[in-house]
DNA sequence: CGACTAGTTGAGGCCAGTCAATGTTGGTGG
DNA sequence: CCACCAACATTGACTGGCCTCAACTAGTCG
Protein backbone atom coordinates (compact mmCIF):
# COMPACT_ATOMS: atom_id res chain seq x y z
CA UNK A 1 0.00 0.00 0.00
CA UNK A 2 1.57 3.09 -0.77
CA UNK A 3 -0.33 6.64 -1.54
CA UNK A 4 2.21 8.07 -3.73
CA UNK A 5 3.25 6.89 -7.42
CA UNK A 6 5.44 4.41 -6.71
CA UNK A 7 9.39 4.10 -8.24
CA UNK A 8 7.91 0.44 -9.27
CA UNK A 9 5.08 2.22 -11.16
CA UNK A 10 6.95 5.06 -12.66
CA UNK A 11 9.77 2.67 -13.98
CA UNK A 12 7.05 0.25 -15.50
CA UNK A 13 7.67 2.16 -18.61
CA UNK A 14 11.23 1.42 -20.00
CA UNK A 15 13.74 4.71 -19.06
CA UNK A 16 16.88 5.59 -16.81
CA UNK A 17 16.11 3.60 -13.29
CA UNK A 18 14.79 6.03 -10.28
CA UNK A 19 18.10 4.70 -8.35
CA UNK A 20 20.49 6.45 -11.06
CA UNK A 21 19.70 9.56 -8.97
CA UNK A 22 22.71 10.97 -6.51
CA UNK A 23 21.40 9.76 -2.84
CA UNK A 24 21.39 13.63 -1.37
CA UNK A 25 20.20 16.13 -3.93
CA UNK A 26 22.52 19.21 -4.29
CA UNK A 27 20.75 22.26 -3.36
CA UNK A 28 23.01 24.64 -4.13
CA UNK A 29 24.19 23.60 -7.44
CA UNK A 30 20.87 23.09 -8.57
CA UNK A 31 20.43 25.17 -12.44
CA UNK A 32 17.47 26.49 -13.52
CA UNK A 33 16.84 24.32 -16.94
CA UNK A 34 14.70 21.39 -16.51
CA UNK A 35 17.17 19.33 -18.68
CA UNK A 36 19.68 19.74 -16.00
CA UNK A 37 17.02 19.64 -13.42
CA UNK A 38 18.14 16.53 -10.64
CA UNK A 39 13.96 15.84 -10.74
CA UNK A 40 13.40 15.29 -14.04
CA UNK A 41 13.06 11.53 -14.13
CA UNK A 42 10.29 11.61 -11.91
CA UNK A 43 8.94 14.62 -13.88
CA UNK A 44 7.44 14.69 -17.71
CA UNK A 45 10.64 14.67 -19.50
CA UNK A 46 11.51 10.61 -18.37
CA UNK A 47 13.07 8.88 -20.91
CA UNK A 48 13.05 11.67 -23.79
CA UNK A 49 15.66 11.58 -26.59
CA UNK A 50 18.49 14.26 -26.43
CA UNK A 51 16.62 16.27 -29.63
CA UNK A 52 13.16 16.12 -27.48
CA UNK A 53 15.36 17.06 -24.25
CA UNK A 54 16.56 20.46 -25.75
CA UNK A 55 13.21 21.74 -26.36
CA UNK A 56 11.72 20.62 -22.91
CA UNK A 57 12.74 24.18 -21.08
CA UNK A 58 10.61 25.51 -23.36
CA UNK A 59 7.78 23.77 -21.52
CA UNK A 60 8.21 26.39 -18.42
CA UNK A 61 7.08 29.62 -18.90
CA UNK A 62 8.44 31.19 -15.69
CA UNK A 63 8.80 29.99 -11.90
CA UNK A 64 7.22 31.02 -9.17
CA UNK A 65 8.12 31.15 -5.38
CA UNK A 66 5.84 30.67 -2.81
CA UNK A 67 6.00 31.24 0.94
CA UNK A 68 4.48 28.76 3.46
CA UNK A 69 0.68 29.47 3.23
CA UNK A 70 0.82 31.31 -0.36
CA UNK A 71 -1.69 29.98 -2.62
CA UNK A 72 -0.94 28.70 -5.81
CA UNK A 73 -4.53 28.37 -7.16
CA UNK A 74 -7.97 28.22 -5.64
CA UNK A 75 -10.71 25.98 -6.99
CA UNK A 76 -12.67 27.55 -9.56
CA UNK A 77 -9.70 29.72 -10.89
CA UNK A 78 -9.51 29.44 -14.75
CA UNK A 79 -7.11 26.30 -15.30
CA UNK A 80 -4.32 27.37 -17.95
CA UNK A 81 -1.28 25.16 -16.50
CA UNK A 82 -0.08 22.59 -14.49
CA UNK A 83 2.68 23.10 -11.94
CA UNK A 84 5.95 21.00 -10.85
CA UNK A 85 7.40 21.25 -7.83
CA UNK A 86 11.05 22.21 -7.71
CA UNK A 87 11.47 22.44 -3.96
CA UNK A 88 9.05 22.45 -1.26
CA UNK A 89 5.77 21.26 -0.65
CA UNK A 90 2.51 21.81 -0.77
CA UNK A 91 -1.05 20.33 0.03
CA UNK A 92 -4.08 20.45 -2.41
CA UNK A 93 -7.47 21.47 -0.46
CA UNK A 94 -11.48 20.00 -1.78
CA UNK A 95 -14.02 22.15 -0.63
CA UNK A 96 -17.45 20.31 0.15
CA UNK A 97 -20.63 22.27 -0.63
CA UNK A 98 -21.20 23.49 2.67
CA UNK A 99 -18.08 25.52 3.14
CA UNK A 100 -15.79 22.30 4.80
CA UNK A 101 -12.48 21.73 3.46
CA UNK A 102 -10.41 18.44 3.72
CA UNK A 103 -7.00 18.00 2.10
CA UNK A 104 -7.19 15.87 -0.81
CA UNK A 105 -3.16 15.56 -1.03
CA UNK A 106 0.60 15.87 0.08
CA UNK A 107 2.76 16.98 -3.36
CA UNK A 108 6.49 17.15 -3.06
CA UNK A 109 9.36 18.22 -5.18
CA UNK A 110 9.13 16.66 -8.75
CA UNK A 111 5.48 16.31 -8.23
CA UNK A 112 2.80 17.88 -10.93
CA UNK A 113 -0.03 19.94 -9.61
CA UNK A 114 -3.31 20.76 -11.02
CA UNK A 115 -3.92 18.06 -13.22
CA UNK A 116 -7.99 17.51 -11.83
CA UNK A 117 -8.24 21.23 -14.07
CA UNK A 118 -7.91 20.33 -17.47
CA UNK A 119 -11.24 18.15 -18.02
CA UNK A 120 -13.14 21.06 -16.36
CA UNK A 121 -10.58 24.40 -17.42
CA UNK A 122 -11.16 25.22 -13.88
CA UNK A 123 -8.80 23.80 -10.99
CA UNK A 124 -10.88 21.79 -8.56
CA UNK A 125 -8.87 22.63 -5.72
CA UNK A 126 -6.55 24.81 -3.70
CA UNK A 127 -2.99 24.36 -3.85
CA UNK A 128 -1.26 25.76 -0.57
CA UNK A 129 2.34 25.71 0.12
CA UNK A 130 3.81 24.11 3.44
CA UNK A 131 7.02 25.67 3.42
CA UNK A 132 9.03 27.89 1.06
CA UNK A 133 8.28 26.25 -2.44
CA UNK A 134 9.89 26.97 -6.10
CA UNK A 135 7.04 25.24 -9.04
CA UNK A 136 7.89 25.69 -12.81
CA UNK A 137 4.69 26.68 -14.82
CA UNK A 138 3.65 24.59 -17.56
CA UNK A 139 0.86 25.82 -19.66
CA UNK A 140 -0.91 23.08 -20.72
CA UNK A 141 -1.10 24.26 -23.99
CA UNK A 142 2.04 23.81 -24.48
CA UNK A 143 2.47 20.42 -23.07
CA UNK A 144 -0.45 18.97 -25.54
CA UNK A 145 1.46 20.55 -28.05
CA UNK A 146 4.93 18.81 -27.47
CA UNK A 147 3.31 15.79 -27.22
CA UNK A 148 1.66 15.79 -30.76
CA UNK A 149 5.42 15.58 -31.79
CA UNK A 150 7.29 13.87 -29.19
CA UNK A 151 5.29 10.23 -28.26
CA UNK A 152 7.24 9.53 -25.34
CA UNK A 153 6.29 12.82 -24.13
CA UNK A 154 2.72 12.34 -25.10
CA UNK A 155 2.79 9.06 -23.10
CA UNK A 156 4.74 10.51 -20.27
CA UNK A 157 1.10 12.60 -19.81
CA UNK A 158 -0.69 9.96 -19.85
CA UNK A 159 0.78 8.27 -17.39
CA UNK A 160 1.42 11.31 -14.99
CA UNK A 161 -2.77 11.75 -15.00
CA UNK A 162 -3.38 7.78 -15.05
CA UNK A 163 -0.66 7.29 -12.04
CA UNK A 164 -2.73 9.90 -10.53
CA UNK A 165 -5.76 8.05 -10.87
CA UNK A 166 -3.67 5.49 -9.39
CA UNK A 167 -2.75 6.79 -6.38
CA UNK A 168 -6.17 8.13 -5.42
CA UNK A 169 -7.50 4.61 -5.89
CA UNK A 170 -5.24 3.79 -2.75
CA UNK A 171 -6.13 7.06 -0.64
CA UNK A 172 -10.14 5.45 -1.05
CA UNK A 173 -9.40 2.61 -0.18
CA UNK A 174 -7.69 3.89 3.17
CA UNK A 175 -10.42 6.12 3.47
CA UNK A 176 -13.02 3.00 2.70
CA UNK A 177 -11.61 0.09 4.80
CA UNK A 178 -8.93 0.92 6.80
CA UNK A 179 -8.99 1.69 10.51
CA UNK A 180 -7.41 4.83 11.84
CA UNK A 181 -4.03 2.75 13.31
CA UNK A 182 -3.34 1.32 9.67
CA UNK A 183 -4.17 4.77 8.08
CA UNK A 184 -2.07 6.53 9.77
CA UNK A 185 1.30 3.61 9.31
CA UNK A 186 0.03 3.43 5.49
CA UNK A 187 0.75 7.55 5.66
CA UNK A 188 4.06 7.16 7.68
CA UNK A 189 5.35 4.54 5.11
CA UNK A 190 4.60 6.47 2.37
CA UNK A 191 6.05 9.59 3.51
CA UNK A 192 9.44 7.35 4.46
CA UNK A 193 9.27 5.95 0.69
CA UNK A 194 8.80 9.48 -1.16
CA UNK A 195 11.75 10.77 0.93
CA UNK A 196 13.80 7.91 0.20
CA UNK A 197 13.03 8.30 -3.56
CA UNK A 198 14.33 12.06 -3.33
CA UNK A 199 17.28 11.32 -1.68
CA UNK A 200 16.69 11.37 1.92
CA UNK A 201 16.35 9.75 5.13
CA UNK A 202 13.39 7.18 5.44
CA UNK A 203 13.83 6.49 8.86
CA UNK A 204 13.74 10.52 9.85
CA UNK A 205 12.10 13.39 8.00
CA UNK A 206 10.01 16.37 9.62
CA UNK A 207 6.28 16.49 8.89
CA UNK A 208 5.18 20.13 6.76
CA UNK A 209 1.62 19.78 7.84
CA UNK A 210 -0.28 19.91 11.44
CA UNK A 211 -2.01 17.25 13.27
CA UNK A 212 -5.17 18.74 11.96
CA UNK A 213 -3.91 18.69 7.87
CA UNK A 214 -3.11 15.15 8.54
CA UNK A 215 -6.19 13.95 10.05
CA UNK A 216 -7.89 15.65 7.35
CA UNK A 217 -6.01 14.13 4.93
CA UNK A 218 -6.93 10.92 6.43
CA UNK A 219 -10.32 11.07 7.50
CA UNK A 220 -9.26 11.42 11.22
CA UNK A 221 -9.62 14.25 13.89
CA UNK A 222 -6.68 16.31 14.78
CA UNK A 223 -6.58 14.38 18.57
CA UNK A 224 -7.08 10.79 17.19
CA UNK A 225 -3.75 11.63 15.38
CA UNK A 226 -2.26 12.73 18.41
CA UNK A 227 -3.35 9.90 20.24
CA UNK A 228 -2.10 7.46 17.74
CA UNK A 229 0.86 9.39 17.35
CA UNK A 230 1.30 8.71 21.27
CA UNK A 231 0.57 5.20 21.05
CA UNK A 232 2.91 4.00 18.27
CA UNK A 233 5.88 5.91 20.48
CA UNK A 234 4.60 3.67 23.70
CA UNK A 235 4.94 0.78 21.33
CA UNK A 236 8.12 1.34 20.07
CA UNK A 237 7.10 1.45 16.31
CA UNK A 238 8.77 5.54 16.22
CA UNK A 239 9.87 8.61 18.02
CA UNK A 240 7.67 11.27 17.74
CA UNK A 241 9.31 14.80 18.64
CA UNK A 242 6.85 17.32 17.35
CA UNK A 243 6.66 17.19 13.96
CA UNK A 244 9.64 15.02 13.85
CA UNK A 245 9.65 11.74 13.00
CA UNK A 246 11.96 8.40 13.48
CA UNK A 247 10.65 5.08 12.37
CA UNK A 248 11.88 2.59 14.54
CA UNK A 249 10.01 -0.30 13.82
CA UNK A 250 9.20 -0.63 10.17
CA UNK A 251 8.44 -4.17 9.98
CA UNK A 252 6.26 -3.58 12.56
CA UNK A 253 4.36 -0.83 10.93
CA UNK A 254 4.04 -2.77 8.28
CA UNK A 255 2.21 -5.75 9.56
CA UNK A 256 0.10 -2.88 10.85
CA UNK A 257 -1.07 -2.19 7.16
CA UNK A 258 -0.96 -5.74 5.79
CA UNK A 259 -2.53 -8.12 8.41
CA UNK A 260 -6.05 -7.77 7.70
CA UNK A 261 -8.21 -7.62 11.44
CA UNK B 1 -21.47 16.94 -4.92
CA UNK B 2 -21.74 14.46 -7.85
CA UNK B 3 -19.60 11.26 -8.00
CA UNK B 4 -20.02 11.19 -12.03
CA UNK B 5 -18.23 13.19 -14.81
CA UNK B 6 -21.06 15.95 -14.34
CA UNK B 7 -22.66 17.73 -17.63
CA UNK B 8 -21.74 20.82 -16.41
CA UNK B 9 -18.09 19.89 -17.09
CA UNK B 10 -18.65 17.69 -19.76
CA UNK B 11 -19.76 21.06 -21.50
CA UNK B 12 -17.23 23.36 -20.62
CA UNK B 13 -15.12 22.56 -23.73
CA UNK B 14 -17.27 23.66 -26.59
CA UNK B 15 -19.02 20.53 -28.26
CA UNK B 16 -22.72 19.75 -28.73
CA UNK B 17 -24.72 20.34 -25.80
CA UNK B 18 -25.87 17.22 -23.29
CA UNK B 19 -29.25 17.58 -24.31
CA UNK B 20 -29.20 17.53 -27.47
CA UNK B 21 -29.32 13.65 -26.86
CA UNK B 22 -32.93 12.06 -27.78
CA UNK B 23 -34.82 11.54 -24.21
CA UNK B 24 -34.91 7.40 -24.82
CA UNK B 25 -31.89 5.53 -25.96
CA UNK B 26 -33.36 3.22 -28.92
CA UNK B 27 -31.43 0.04 -28.58
CA UNK B 28 -32.96 -2.18 -31.25
CA UNK B 29 -32.04 0.69 -33.77
CA UNK B 30 -28.76 1.45 -32.61
CA UNK B 31 -26.01 0.79 -35.19
CA UNK B 32 -22.52 -0.53 -34.56
CA UNK B 33 -20.11 2.41 -35.52
CA UNK B 34 -18.97 4.79 -33.46
CA UNK B 35 -19.61 7.66 -35.30
CA UNK B 36 -23.19 6.72 -35.30
CA UNK B 37 -23.10 5.56 -31.35
CA UNK B 38 -25.63 7.47 -29.19
CA UNK B 39 -23.42 8.02 -26.70
CA UNK B 40 -20.92 9.48 -28.65
CA UNK B 41 -21.24 12.58 -26.70
CA UNK B 42 -20.18 10.98 -23.46
CA UNK B 43 -17.15 9.54 -25.07
CA UNK B 44 -13.79 10.53 -26.72
CA UNK B 45 -15.43 11.77 -29.85
CA UNK B 46 -17.12 14.62 -28.78
CA UNK B 47 -16.34 17.48 -30.96
CA UNK B 48 -14.30 16.32 -33.66
CA UNK B 49 -15.06 17.74 -37.33
CA UNK B 50 -16.09 15.37 -39.90
CA UNK B 51 -12.69 14.63 -41.13
CA UNK B 52 -11.69 13.26 -38.04
CA UNK B 53 -15.01 11.68 -37.56
CA UNK B 54 -14.92 9.27 -40.27
CA UNK B 55 -11.74 7.59 -38.66
CA UNK B 56 -12.94 7.72 -35.01
CA UNK B 57 -14.61 3.84 -36.21
CA UNK B 58 -10.76 2.81 -36.20
CA UNK B 59 -9.78 3.62 -32.64
CA UNK B 60 -12.28 0.48 -31.74
CA UNK B 61 -10.57 -2.97 -32.32
CA UNK B 62 -13.79 -5.23 -31.17
CA UNK B 63 -16.43 -5.43 -29.25
CA UNK B 64 -17.54 -7.85 -26.26
CA UNK B 65 -20.11 -9.01 -25.06
CA UNK B 66 -20.55 -9.31 -21.36
CA UNK B 67 -22.68 -11.83 -18.77
CA UNK B 68 -23.78 -10.46 -15.58
CA UNK B 69 -20.80 -11.30 -13.38
CA UNK B 70 -18.21 -11.79 -16.14
CA UNK B 71 -14.71 -9.92 -15.48
CA UNK B 72 -13.63 -7.46 -18.27
CA UNK B 73 -9.86 -7.35 -16.75
CA UNK B 74 -8.23 -7.95 -13.48
CA UNK B 75 -6.19 -6.35 -11.24
CA UNK B 76 -2.49 -6.87 -12.53
CA UNK B 77 -3.94 -7.91 -16.16
CA UNK B 78 -1.57 -6.02 -18.76
CA UNK B 79 -2.89 -3.22 -19.78
CA UNK B 80 -3.72 -2.92 -23.77
CA UNK B 81 -6.69 -1.02 -24.10
CA UNK B 82 -9.58 1.45 -22.43
CA UNK B 83 -13.39 0.21 -22.91
CA UNK B 84 -16.25 1.99 -23.35
CA UNK B 85 -19.44 1.08 -22.19
CA UNK B 86 -21.78 0.88 -25.05
CA UNK B 87 -24.70 -0.50 -22.88
CA UNK B 88 -25.39 -2.12 -19.40
CA UNK B 89 -22.83 -1.25 -16.45
CA UNK B 90 -19.82 -1.90 -14.64
CA UNK B 91 -17.98 -2.02 -11.03
CA UNK B 92 -14.51 -2.00 -10.80
CA UNK B 93 -12.66 -2.88 -8.06
CA UNK B 94 -9.40 -2.40 -5.87
CA UNK B 95 -7.88 -4.90 -3.62
CA UNK B 96 -6.49 -4.26 -0.59
CA UNK B 97 -3.02 -5.94 0.49
CA UNK B 98 -4.65 -8.37 2.79
CA UNK B 99 -6.90 -9.49 0.14
CA UNK B 100 -10.63 -7.89 0.78
CA UNK B 101 -11.36 -5.64 -1.50
CA UNK B 102 -13.82 -2.34 -2.56
CA UNK B 103 -15.69 -1.10 -4.90
CA UNK B 104 -13.94 1.79 -6.73
CA UNK B 105 -16.46 2.61 -9.14
CA UNK B 106 -19.80 2.36 -10.58
CA UNK B 107 -19.83 2.84 -14.44
CA UNK B 108 -22.52 3.35 -16.87
CA UNK B 109 -23.13 3.41 -20.82
CA UNK B 110 -20.89 5.75 -22.43
CA UNK B 111 -17.98 5.88 -20.08
CA UNK B 112 -14.75 4.74 -20.32
CA UNK B 113 -12.67 2.30 -17.74
CA UNK B 114 -9.24 0.70 -17.62
CA UNK B 115 -7.55 4.31 -17.37
CA UNK B 116 -5.22 3.72 -14.25
CA UNK B 117 -3.71 1.31 -16.49
CA UNK B 118 -2.24 3.44 -18.37
CA UNK B 119 0.37 5.14 -16.26
CA UNK B 120 1.48 1.41 -14.72
CA UNK B 121 1.24 -0.90 -17.98
CA UNK B 122 -1.02 -3.21 -15.62
CA UNK B 123 -4.59 -3.04 -14.56
CA UNK B 124 -5.28 -1.81 -11.30
CA UNK B 125 -8.92 -3.03 -10.68
CA UNK B 126 -10.74 -5.39 -11.64
CA UNK B 127 -13.72 -4.70 -13.72
CA UNK B 128 -17.02 -6.87 -13.49
CA UNK B 129 -20.21 -6.72 -15.39
CA UNK B 130 -23.02 -5.87 -13.39
CA UNK B 131 -25.80 -6.61 -15.94
CA UNK B 132 -25.64 -8.08 -19.84
CA UNK B 133 -22.77 -6.00 -21.13
CA UNK B 134 -21.47 -4.30 -24.12
CA UNK B 135 -18.13 -3.18 -24.75
CA UNK B 136 -15.40 -1.31 -27.30
CA UNK B 137 -12.16 -2.58 -27.18
CA UNK B 138 -9.83 0.57 -27.60
CA UNK B 139 -5.86 -0.47 -28.09
CA UNK B 140 -4.73 2.72 -26.33
CA UNK B 141 -1.72 2.91 -28.72
CA UNK B 142 -4.47 3.95 -31.33
CA UNK B 143 -5.94 6.21 -29.08
CA UNK B 144 -2.50 7.67 -28.44
CA UNK B 145 -1.71 8.18 -32.76
CA UNK B 146 -4.91 9.69 -33.13
CA UNK B 147 -4.17 11.83 -30.60
CA UNK B 148 -1.17 13.22 -32.01
CA UNK B 149 -3.17 13.52 -35.04
CA UNK B 150 -6.35 14.95 -33.90
CA UNK B 151 -5.68 17.98 -31.46
CA UNK B 152 -9.58 17.90 -30.02
CA UNK B 153 -8.88 14.10 -29.81
CA UNK B 154 -5.58 14.44 -27.77
CA UNK B 155 -7.77 17.01 -25.41
CA UNK B 156 -10.29 14.49 -25.01
CA UNK B 157 -8.26 11.93 -24.11
CA UNK B 158 -7.28 14.59 -21.72
CA UNK B 159 -10.21 15.53 -20.28
CA UNK B 160 -11.36 12.24 -19.61
CA UNK B 161 -8.55 11.48 -17.30
CA UNK B 162 -8.93 14.54 -15.71
CA UNK B 163 -12.40 14.11 -14.75
CA UNK B 164 -11.50 11.29 -13.69
CA UNK B 165 -9.48 12.39 -11.43
CA UNK B 166 -12.18 14.82 -10.28
CA UNK B 167 -15.14 12.13 -9.46
CA UNK B 168 -12.24 10.62 -7.53
CA UNK B 169 -11.72 13.79 -5.33
CA UNK B 170 -15.11 13.69 -4.69
CA UNK B 171 -15.35 10.47 -3.70
CA UNK B 172 -12.76 11.01 -1.35
CA UNK B 173 -14.32 14.00 0.43
CA UNK B 174 -17.77 11.67 0.64
CA UNK B 175 -15.53 8.87 2.24
CA UNK B 176 -13.94 11.09 4.63
CA UNK B 177 -15.71 13.43 5.84
CA UNK B 178 -19.26 12.49 5.56
CA UNK B 179 -22.00 10.44 7.55
CA UNK B 180 -23.42 7.60 6.15
CA UNK B 181 -26.98 9.11 5.20
CA UNK B 182 -25.49 12.08 3.48
CA UNK B 183 -23.22 9.60 1.67
CA UNK B 184 -26.10 7.55 0.75
CA UNK B 185 -28.09 10.69 -0.66
CA UNK B 186 -25.27 11.61 -2.31
CA UNK B 187 -24.90 8.19 -3.93
CA UNK B 188 -28.50 8.35 -4.82
CA UNK B 189 -28.77 11.50 -6.62
CA UNK B 190 -25.55 10.97 -8.45
CA UNK B 191 -27.47 8.07 -10.06
CA UNK B 192 -30.46 9.70 -10.95
CA UNK B 193 -28.30 12.71 -12.30
CA UNK B 194 -26.54 10.35 -15.05
CA UNK B 195 -29.84 8.36 -15.78
CA UNK B 196 -31.09 11.49 -16.77
CA UNK B 197 -28.41 12.17 -18.76
CA UNK B 198 -28.97 9.32 -20.81
CA UNK B 199 -32.57 9.98 -21.38
CA UNK B 200 -34.11 7.61 -18.45
CA UNK B 201 -36.30 8.80 -15.44
CA UNK B 202 -34.50 10.49 -12.58
CA UNK B 203 -36.94 10.11 -10.41
CA UNK B 204 -37.19 6.32 -10.35
CA UNK B 205 -34.31 3.48 -11.18
CA UNK B 206 -33.83 0.44 -11.20
CA UNK B 207 -30.22 -0.31 -8.70
CA UNK B 208 -27.43 -2.86 -10.42
CA UNK B 209 -25.71 -3.14 -7.29
CA UNK B 210 -26.40 -4.99 -4.00
CA UNK B 211 -26.37 -3.68 -0.58
CA UNK B 212 -23.50 -4.79 -0.19
CA UNK B 213 -21.83 -3.76 -2.98
CA UNK B 214 -23.02 -0.25 -2.43
CA UNK B 215 -22.17 -0.19 1.28
CA UNK B 216 -18.18 -0.94 -0.22
CA UNK B 217 -18.07 2.01 -2.85
CA UNK B 218 -19.34 4.41 0.17
CA UNK B 219 -17.45 3.08 3.41
CA UNK B 220 -20.47 1.00 5.33
CA UNK B 221 -21.66 -2.02 5.81
CA UNK B 222 -24.41 -3.47 3.98
CA UNK B 223 -26.43 -3.92 7.11
CA UNK B 224 -25.97 0.07 7.33
CA UNK B 225 -27.30 0.49 3.79
CA UNK B 226 -30.20 -1.39 4.76
CA UNK B 227 -31.25 0.46 7.47
CA UNK B 228 -30.72 3.83 5.66
CA UNK B 229 -33.08 2.85 2.77
CA UNK B 230 -35.40 1.79 5.64
CA UNK B 231 -34.67 5.27 7.06
CA UNK B 232 -35.66 7.59 4.12
CA UNK B 233 -38.70 5.48 3.49
CA UNK B 234 -39.54 6.24 6.93
CA UNK B 235 -39.17 10.17 6.32
CA UNK B 236 -40.63 9.87 2.87
CA UNK B 237 -37.46 10.44 1.24
CA UNK B 238 -37.97 8.11 -1.15
CA UNK B 239 -39.94 4.54 -2.29
CA UNK B 240 -37.37 1.62 -2.01
CA UNK B 241 -38.57 -2.04 -3.15
CA UNK B 242 -35.84 -4.06 -3.56
CA UNK B 243 -33.65 -2.44 -6.11
CA UNK B 244 -36.49 0.05 -7.09
CA UNK B 245 -35.63 3.29 -6.42
CA UNK B 246 -38.37 6.52 -6.66
CA UNK B 247 -36.90 9.43 -5.66
CA UNK B 248 -39.71 11.36 -3.72
CA UNK B 249 -38.82 14.24 -1.97
CA UNK B 250 -35.65 15.35 -3.79
CA UNK B 251 -35.36 19.05 -2.10
CA UNK B 252 -34.79 16.75 1.54
CA UNK B 253 -32.48 14.62 -0.33
CA UNK B 254 -30.30 17.58 -1.45
CA UNK B 255 -30.84 19.33 2.09
CA UNK B 256 -28.90 16.11 3.66
CA UNK B 257 -25.92 16.92 1.20
CA UNK B 258 -26.16 20.05 1.79
CA UNK B 259 -26.45 20.63 5.32
CA UNK B 260 -23.25 21.08 7.27
CA UNK B 261 -24.43 18.78 10.21
C1' DC C 1 5.46 39.10 28.97
C1' DG C 2 0.82 37.96 27.10
C1' DA C 3 -1.52 36.30 23.09
C1' DC C 4 -1.68 32.85 19.90
C1' DT C 5 -1.20 28.53 17.60
C1' DA C 6 -0.12 23.66 17.85
C1' DG C 7 -0.24 19.58 20.33
C1' DT C 8 -1.49 16.24 24.23
C1' DT C 9 -4.54 13.82 27.16
C1' DG C 10 -8.91 12.44 29.54
C1' DA C 11 -14.04 11.58 30.08
C1' DG C 12 -18.12 10.55 27.96
C1' DG C 13 -21.24 9.98 23.93
C1' DC C 14 -22.71 8.54 19.46
C1' DC C 15 -22.46 6.55 14.87
C1' DA C 16 -21.75 2.72 12.55
C1' DG C 17 -19.93 -2.06 12.99
C1' DT C 18 -20.75 -6.92 14.58
C1' DC C 19 -23.45 -10.82 15.38
C1' DA C 20 -27.58 -13.16 14.84
C1' DA C 21 -32.31 -14.25 13.58
C1' DT C 22 -35.76 -13.78 10.19
C1' DG C 23 -37.94 -12.35 5.77
C1' DT C 24 -37.93 -11.87 0.70
C1' DT C 25 -36.85 -12.76 -4.01
C1' DG C 26 -35.68 -15.14 -8.16
C1' DG C 27 -34.18 -19.07 -10.54
C1' DT C 28 -34.42 -24.25 -11.07
C1' DG C 29 -36.23 -28.73 -11.46
C1' DG C 30 -39.82 -31.98 -10.32
C1' DC D 1 -47.49 -24.76 -11.23
C1' DC D 2 -45.38 -25.15 -6.98
C1' DA D 3 -41.56 -26.58 -3.82
C1' DC D 4 -37.08 -25.73 -2.93
C1' DC D 5 -32.79 -23.44 -2.48
C1' DA D 6 -29.44 -19.88 -2.46
C1' DA D 7 -28.54 -15.26 -2.57
C1' DC D 8 -30.04 -10.98 -1.05
C1' DA D 9 -32.21 -7.99 2.31
C1' DT D 10 -34.22 -6.47 6.78
C1' DT D 11 -34.25 -5.75 11.59
C1' DG D 12 -32.79 -5.96 16.52
C1' DA D 13 -29.48 -6.05 20.39
C1' DC D 14 -25.12 -5.06 21.62
C1' DT D 15 -20.30 -3.32 21.06
C1' DG D 16 -16.56 -0.43 20.09
C1' DG D 17 -13.81 2.98 17.53
C1' DC D 18 -13.64 7.43 16.82
C1' DC D 19 -15.61 12.06 17.74
C1' DT D 20 -16.74 15.83 20.90
C1' DC D 21 -15.77 18.71 24.46
C1' DA D 22 -12.65 20.39 27.59
C1' DA D 23 -8.52 21.22 30.25
C1' DC D 24 -3.85 21.68 30.02
C1' DT D 25 1.13 22.15 28.09
C1' DA D 26 4.73 23.73 24.86
C1' DG D 27 6.61 26.65 21.70
C1' DT D 28 6.58 31.17 18.95
C1' DC D 29 6.44 35.94 18.00
C1' DG D 30 5.38 40.63 18.39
Amino acid sequence: MNLAVTPAARNAYPGPAVHARPLVLDISNRRTTCSACGLRDLCLSDGLDAEALIHVDELVASRTRLHKGDTLFRAGDRFTSLYAIRSGSCKTISLTVDGHSQVAGYHMSGEIIGVEGIGSDHYGCQAVALEDTEVCVMPFERLEAFGRKHLRFQHNVHRLLSLEIGRQHRVMLLLGTMLAERRLAVFLLDLADRYRDRGYSSCEYVLRMTREEIGSYLGLKLETVSRLFSKFQRDGLVQVQGRTIKLLDRISLRRLVENSD
